[in-house]
RNA sequence: GCGAGCGUGGUGUAGCCUGGUAACACGCGAGCUUGCCAAGCUCAUGCCCCGGGUUCAAAUCCCGGCGCUCGCACCA
């Protein structure tokens, strides 16, 4: 299937289309049509279902607009500014700050600074040593105009900082106990120079992650990871491998316990959802393509006809983004571990609030606030004043069981509009022997569960199809109902948008209450009684085959 | 943001060069066909991205904008 195919039935059959198509569209934009939104929620439920069933994760909901202090600490208002300059001669584009770094400087992230740095050090384009124009700026968060945070507000640029600055909102609701983790789907926004290719690269996008948090001296999922699937590995070294995720964890090829967890849990993810495993890799990011603050990022790609794309990154944040809360908040997102009893002595400090009164009189109150602000020289209107002899320090014998650590955080995080992409494209098939599409996407993220069709639009079967049509929504099936054109046309019409079955009403219905039911992807059908219709699409599932 | 190409019914395209009634296929709708895999027939529906300019006349030529595709760069 090629990339134009999936654009074109999106656009026709309802699947997604561009934003604001009517005012011309926005680029990077795209919205889900009647099918595509339900093939969407199909999948977050799945994925939802596979990560809660855990028993360890809980959900959050953050808002879309965040504070700008929080994403100063986590370093995207810092990095999500582009700083690029263009040779004026042959147009060839840098970023102005990696020029800076190759030539072995620490760089300073303003556009001053940098514009200055190129004059300075007299840089030339590396192409062909051609003069480098002005530096120039480029945002990549949204910015909103409003809010009582100085600096104001930004569209997030992914979903995980709500997650974290919430830490200890969870840490309480697990009782206090690691390793947890918790799930949010919701939309990132950026601001893309150049977006492209549907919904390969978007402005507003679709995003699930999961933060899990560690005892980094303990960093161990509560399962062990997939040892029944074979998976195809790609390691920073550029070597091949095919073996569970367990065997590669177990060989050293990844090194933490979780991450290799989550990758056998997104590779179950992926296959239940329709994702050709011989089309899926995990590629190990290099030294110099891991983010700020990952010591391991293992790619999920995709290979889809317009090539490998990143569909999912499983990264080992350390405790970089904890960390950086702590430090720039000032709250406490720590952990807590038990450790071996030990004694400690503390220093107390006993003030005779008696004694100084009666000595200093309306003095006191001033010299008690200056003692317990913790001065060391205590003075009344300028002069020093020896107060020792009121305070005395005592020892106290503290017993001590637990220390504070930073959790260390596995995340995988999916981008699902790239999954959706993903899926349509290894699904989309045109039939030989008709020249017409199917997508064959499993039954679970069908867009509905059943077509109810009349053989022929007469009163009778019509009424009789309704009918049918009306038990099975009372029955909260998903089910479509459609009397146009004729039989085969709207058999291929629900083939092209991925519904499993089609129930046909025909002569016999009316005589016996059988109807058939038609499988999407053999074209067989089964004759059963239309109450037995749910048993066979929900409870027992018939796969299309007979016998 | 740069370079190249492009923008015509719901979808895919022709027409543009050489200005003069906008075409084809599929789809959608109504009907006939009583037919099980986009069958056929009849009828109907519906389009020149936006703005400005040139001209008696602009889908067509010119300018600007917006959008799309590819390449460059970017992808934190």
């Amino acid at each position: 299937m090629n990339e134009m195919d999936q654009e074109e039935i999106a656009k026709r059959r309802g699947l997604y289309f561009p934003s604001f198509g009517i005012y011309g569209g926005v680029s990077g934009l795209y919205d889900y049509g009647p099918y595509g939104s339900r093939i969407r929620d199909n999948i977050i439920r799945i994925w939802k279902q596979m990560m809660l069933s855990e028993g360890n994760i809980a959900e959050y909901d953050g808002t879309a607009i965040t504070q700008a202090s929080v994403l100063k600490a986590s370093g995207h208002y810092d990095r999500f500014f582009d700083y690029s300059v263009e040779c004026k001669k042959c147009h060839t584009k840098y970023r102005a700050d990696h020029l800076i770094e190759e030539a072995g400087f620490e760089v300073n992230l303003s556009q001053s600074w940098l514009d200055e740095k190129i004059r300075e050090l007299n840089l030339k384009c590396k192409n062909c040593g051609g003069e480098l124009g002005p530096v120039q700026i480029h945002k990549l968060m949204f910015h909103v105009d409003q809010g009582n945070d100085q600096e104001g507000l930004f569209l997030r640029p992914e979903t995980a900082q709500g997650i974290f600055i919430n830490f200890k909102e969870y840490y309480r609701f697990f009782r206090e106990k690691l390793p947890f983790a918790i799930i949010q789907v919701g939309r990132g926004y950026r601001n893309e120079i150049s977006p492209r290719k549907a919904l390969y690269r978007l402005r507003e996008f679709n995003m699930m992650e999961c933060e899990s948090f560690f005892d980094p001296v303990n960093e161990k999922w509560i399962r062990e990871p997939n040892d029944k699937e074979e998976i195809k590995f790609l390691t920073n070294y550029g070597k091949e491998l095919t073996m569970s995720p367990k065997e590669a964890f177990d060989k050293g090829i990844i090194k933490s316990q979780p991450l290799a967890y989550f990758i056998g849990k997104s590779f179950q993810f992926f296959l239940r959802i329709g994702i050709d495993k011989e089309k899926l890799r995990y590629r190990q990011h290099k030294k110099d393509e891991l983010s700020h603050y990952s010591s391991d990022t293992w790619d999920a790609e995709a290979l889809t006809s317009i090539g490998w794309i990143e569909i999912t990154g499983i990264a080992h944040r350390g405790n970089y983004d904890l960390s950086r809360h702590i430090e720039f908040s000032g709250r406490d997102l720590y952990a807590q571990r038990t450790i071996p009893q030990k004694k400690v002595y503390e220093d107390i400090k006993e003030i005779d609030f008696a004694g100084i009164r009666k000595k200093f009189g309306k003095d006191a109150a001033s010299l008690i606030m200056q003692i317990k602000e913790g001065k060391k020289e205590i003075e009344i209107n300028g002069a020093k004043v020896d107060i020792s002899e009121f305070i005395s320090i005592r020892k106290e014998e503290k017993i001590v069981d637990r220390e504070n650590f930073i959790p260390v955080v596995i995340e995988p995080s999916f981008g699902l509009d790239r999954i959706i992409y993903t899926v349509i494209d290894h699904n989309l098939h045109v039939r030989e022997e008709s020249g017409y599409n199917v997508l064959s996407i499993p039954r679970e993220i069908s867009p509905y569960d059943v077509a109810v069709l009349p053989l022929l639009s007469n009163d009778d079967m019509e009424k009789m199809a309704i009918h049918i049509f009306q038990d099975l929504l009372l029955k909260n099936i998903n089910a479509i109902y459609d009397d146009s054109g004729s039989i085969g046309k709207r058999y291929a019409r629900y083939d092209e948008v991925g519904i499993t079955y089609d129930v046909t009403i025909d002569h016999d219905t009316l005589k016996d209450n059988t109807v058939t039911l038609r499988h999407r992807d053999t074209k067989e059908q089964i004759r059963i009684k239309f109450d037995e219709i749910e048993n066979r699409i929900r409870f027992y599932p018939w796969n299309g085959k007979i016998n």
